[in-house]
DNA sequence: TGTACATCAGTGAACGCGCGTTCACTGATGTAC
DNA sequence: TGTACATCAGTGAACGCGCGTTCACTGATGTAC
C-alpha cells in the first residue's frame, strides 16, 4: 500500500540536514541576504529538495529559529540544573554560574536581532516573538529562584526579576559581541547581574533549608 | 569658472532626501530587502540620482545611520540638559527622567539592532560600531553623573553605570516594543532603572551643594 | 539686462545577472506476490 | 529469496522577474561678456 509519511529515507533527512544549514546561512549572510541557493549549497542539495520540503525561505527560517530557540532553552535549563545539583550556595559563584549558563553566541544573537527587527514590522509574527520571549522569561524564572534560593535570597517579584536578567542579558549581549576582546566588559556584564540580583532580593535565612528539602 | 562644489541647486538637497527616504524604508523592508528602486520611489527620484549621488547602498546605508545616530544622542543630549536646567532633584525623578530621554522608536530599534548584527560578521564595521557606542557612552556619561548628583548621589564608577544604563536601554527595548500595549513592562523598565541608579550610586550629601555651584 | 555657452544633476532606457519558482525526469527505496 | 511494480525525494534544466548598474541624453542652473 502507501508508505508511511513518517518514513524517512536512510540517505538521509534533508529537513534536519536543510534547517542546519538555514541556521549557518543566515548566521553568515544575515535575514534579507540568504538565498535558497546558500542554503542548499551548504546542505549538498540542489534547489529542488528545498521546494519540496519548505513553502518558501520564511517557512526555513521561522521553523530553523523555533528549533534553535527551544535547544538553547534547553541547553540553559541543563546548566542551570547543573547549578543547583552541584549545591552551590555562594552569591557570587551563582551569579557567575547564571552569567555564564546565558550563551554569548554572535550567531545566534544576530539571528534573534534579526527576527525581532522583522517580528516588529510584522503584525503576526510580533506575537509568535513576544510569546516566545514570555515562554523563555517563564521556563526561566522557578531555576533562578531557586539557585538564589540556596543563595540566602527570596524574591518577591520572580516575574520582574527573571524579565530584568534577561534584558541585563539581551542588552549586555551587543556589548560583549562588538568587543570580543575586552575582558573589562565581560567583567562589567558579571557585576551588573550581581546587582540586580541583589536589587531584587531579599535575605531569608530559612530559604537555604527549604531549598534544601524541596 | 567652475561652480562652486558646496553649491546646491535650488530643486533640493538630493542627498539629504535620499537619506531620509533611506530611513523609511529600511525602517519599512529591513536592512536585506531594501532596494535602491525603492529607496529612491520614496524619495521622488529615479534610479541614476542614487548613482550620481552614492556608490552603493551600503555607503547611504552608513551615512544615514550615522546621521541619524548623531540627531538622536543630540535630542536624548538636550532632553537630559532640560532635566538639569529644570532643576529636578528627587531621585525618582531624574530616573523617570532619564529613562524618558531614551527614546523607544521600533524604527530606529530595528535599524540599530540590524546593523549591529551585520558589524558582527563585518570585521571593518565591527569597529565603527563599537566606536560608535563607546562615544554615545562617553557623551551621556557626564549628563547623568550629574543628574544624580543633583539628587544627591555619587557614582563612583560613573563608566560602568554609563554602560548599565545602555545596557539596560538596550535589553528592554525589544521587551517594550514587543509588547506595546504593556504598560507593565514600561513599569518595569522603570523600576529597573531605579535599581542599577541605586545600585551604582552611593548617597552624597554634599554633591547636591556641589552641583549648584558647578 | 540680455544672450550664448558650460556644467552636471537627474532621467530613463537598456543590459544582464542572480535568484525564486516550476516541472518533467530518474533512480533509490519500499511493497506485493 | 527473487522479480516486477509503485512511490516520491531529490535532480537539474528552464523560465522570467526584479534589481543592480551603466550610460547617452536633457534641461535646469549658473557663468561670461
Amino acid at each position: 500500500m502507501t508508505v508511511d509519511p513518517s518514513t524517512k529515507r536512510k540517505r538521509g533527512n534533508t529537513r534536519r540536514r536543510l534547517i542546519d544549514a538555514a541556521f549557518e546561512a543566515y548566521a553568515e549572510n544575515g535575514f534579507g541576504h540568504t538565498t535558497v541557493e546558500k542554503v542548499v549549497d551548504r546542505a549538498g542539495f540542489t534547489r529542488g529538495a528545498f521546494y519540496s520540503n519548505f513553502e518558501s525561505l520564511e517557512e526555513l527560517f521561522l521553523e530553523m529559529w523555533a528549533e534553535r530557540s527551544s535547544t538553547i532553552l534547553a541547553e540553559i535549563r541543563t546548566a542551570l540544573d547543573r547549578l543547583v545539583a552541584d549545591d552551590v550556595v555562594d552569591l557570587r559563584e551563582v551569579i557567575r554560574g547564571i552569567s555564564a549558563a546565558l550563551p554569548l553566541d554572535p550567531k545566534w544573537w544576530g539571528i534573534t536581532a534579526e527576527v525581532t527587527a522583522h517580528a516588529l514590522r510584522t503584525p503576526g509574527l510580533r506575537e509568535v516573538v513576544a510569546a516566545r520571549e514570555e515562554h523563555v522569561s517563564e521556563a526561566l524564572t522557578p531555576l533562578v529562584v531557586e539557585l538564589l534560593a540556596r543563595a540566602g535570597r527570596r524574591i518577591p517579584d520572580p516575574e520582574s526579576f527573571s524579565k530584568a536578567v534577561i534584558a541585563v542579558f539581551d542588552g549586555t549581549a551587543p556589548q560583549c559581541l562588538l568587543n570580543p576582546d575586552d575582558d573589562q566588559v565581560l567583567e562589567r556584564r558579571r557585576v551588573l547581574f550581581e546587582h540586580i540580583a541583589l536589587a531584587y532580593s531579599v535575605p531569608d535565612d530559612s530559604a537555604a533549608a527549604l531549598a534544601v528539602e524541596v
